[in-house]
DNA sequence: GCATGGAGCGGGTATATACCCGCGGTTCGA
DNA sequence: TCGAACCGCGGGTATATACCCGCTCCATGC
């Protein structure tokens, strides 16, 4: 039964369980980690258009302008217009800001655990492989 | 900016685009990689209810309901009735079945092509972290 | 000036995934 | 034997994710 060796599938369970690591932490901010590092990836280029954002962080495009419209929801993104009429420029807001802040320290902890966990050496390997891939 | 070396995000990403390769080989089939893995792990259990697949494959009892229904309406996997009245047991269907012979090779030629792109070496690091994490 | 093509988005649809709740069937103790 | 605890499921809800379609707006060629 060659199943528990797909790399597909212990991809998955792998992505599962790490993400559920980050959303615990940072839980009591109300964001989980997909949220958390959409509006870090605001933030570190706004203003950006739906469509650059998603380049960026290599996600469809309506992912990206659903997973926006629930920071929106939440008041921690500002959805706004260009010159273009067309696009939807996102800018971070004060609350999402507030957000980032309080959040990096519990980010930080999970990522060291995780490294301390596995050793320096593994966690390059860790980066290089995901990488390759 | 530490976004780019999030261990999250960084098997989250590398998740999507490994689960798009298996889901292009098995494509001509009409399964994903997630199907098709369901599939293969209620064949290796059958019968089995749906609690006890769950547990095998480590995801939520309702998801594996959900998915399971989906083989169901496809016509790849029966859902009978145990002896115990609550139980859902799940088995492969005729259909179900050709599809795993067909899909076999398919499955083989994407992990023999990963393996051959990463190396023996870098196969068992692979494995043995995503185990580790 | 206007038609045509292309770009940006929203929404529809489908699966994947989790958590929680309620219904109904089982079992076991009193 | 009969109610209480317990177990298995289905369904509701929410996000994550992708693809496709249609609408609107822009830019360019004529």
């Amino acid at each position: 039964m060659p199943n528990d060796t797909c790399h597909c599938i212990l991809l998955r369970k792998a992505s599962r369980k790490v993400s559920s690591y980050y959303d615990e932490a940072l839980a009591p901010l109300g964001v989980n980690i997909g949220q958390f590092s959409l509006l870090r990836n605001i933030n570190r280029l706004a203003p950006i258009s739906l469509t650059d954002l998603a380049v960026q962080v290599e996600l469809d495009r309506s992912t990206v302008g659903r997973n926006a419209k629930v920071l929106e929801r939440m008041g921690l993104v500002a959805i706004g217009h260009g010159e273009d009429q067309r696009e939807a420029m996102l800018t971070v807001a004060p609350k999402g800001a507030a957000i980032l802040k309080q959040g990096a320290p519990l980010w930080d902890s999970v990522q060291d655990d995780i490294e301390a966990r596995l050793g320096a050496e593994k966690t390059r390997q860790l980066q290089e492989l995901l990488a390759a891939l």
